[in-house]
DNA sequence: CTCGCGTCGTTCATTCATGAAGGGTAGGCA
DNA sequence: TGCCTACCCTTCATGAATGAACGACGCGAG
């Protein structure tokens, strides 16, 4: 019932505020999607990223990665290793570094978050014809450039 | 150092993940002119409706034009409260209901607030033409008016 | 070799947001 | 009048993110 998109009558409020908007409602939907999985847009990110880069990273890379702060990281894994979806290891090359690994579990749960996410994105922007969603791509693309 | 648009090689990341993330640099960039004043964005928010509305609103009427849970706003009001720039006052109406009053300083520290956000959003948008900010405001107009 | 500095992860305090549970109040209806 | 329901705010537990402070480790300069 409380949907960022509700009760807003700010259709006045400035452009960089709509923009703030759109993505947080976004990113509301995309969650919901992801709750009956287990997972949130936080951890799917984690998890994500060791996908990608095979099966384990270094904590400090998978902040970088995520474009947030250590701190924040230890939390996330701290979550997924207590719902067995990655576990910790030694680096066995730097001993003050700490290896996230995904377990098979993990995998699982990546596999069908990616379905529910795909479905959600695919519900969202379904409205959008092929020509819309590359011109706001290239919005989007000025708007990062800019940030230089 | 820790920007939400650095080191993003996400470039492949999808058109929503791509909203989303643009949406939460936006935020940031917001968030950080609002920093000296002492203000943050949801704070800034209960300000704004509370100008709005003359000087005074029900906390469950902020709850709904903020689009957040009542919970919030109780937390969000105890720290404005603390800072000086609200006061609860009773509902003379409506003994259930609180009223949160805006107070000379938040008026005084709102207008600072105003003037640094304006000025970051102009930052942000400058480098988009007007045409650019049209065609972008229509997008996410056709966004949200698909979640119907 | 050792000292100092930089890096790595963790902990803590704080902010912002949600949802469940609880207590006080308003108001209609028996 | 008395009660029951519906509403208003608060409290608590949890999740996500930040930044400061800290102990542990790696490494190059002396």
């Amino acid at each position: 019932m409380n949907d960022a998109s509700e009760n807003t009558p700010c259709s006045g409020g400035s452009l960089a505020l709509r923009l703030l908007h759109s993505g947080a409602t976004v990113g509301d939907r995309i969650e919901r999607s992801l709750e009956p999985v287990g997972l949130s847009l936080a951890k799917m990110g984690v998890l994500r990223h060791l996908v990608a880069a095979g099966d384990s990273l270094p904590l400090g890379q998978l902040a970088e990665r995520l474009s947030c702060v250590r701190s924040n990281v230890t939390q996330l894994v701290d979550r997924l290793e207590a719902d067995g979806l990655v576990r910790r290891v030694p680096d066995p090359g730097d001993r003050r570094s700490v290896l996230a690994r995904i377990t098979d579990e993990g995998r699982r749960s990546y596999a069908a978050g990616a379905r529910a996410q795909a479905d959600a994105e695919r519900e969202i922007l379904g409205d959008l014809s092929d020509g819309e969603q590359a011109q706001l791509t290239e919005l989007l693309d000025r708007l990062e450039a800019a940030r230089v």
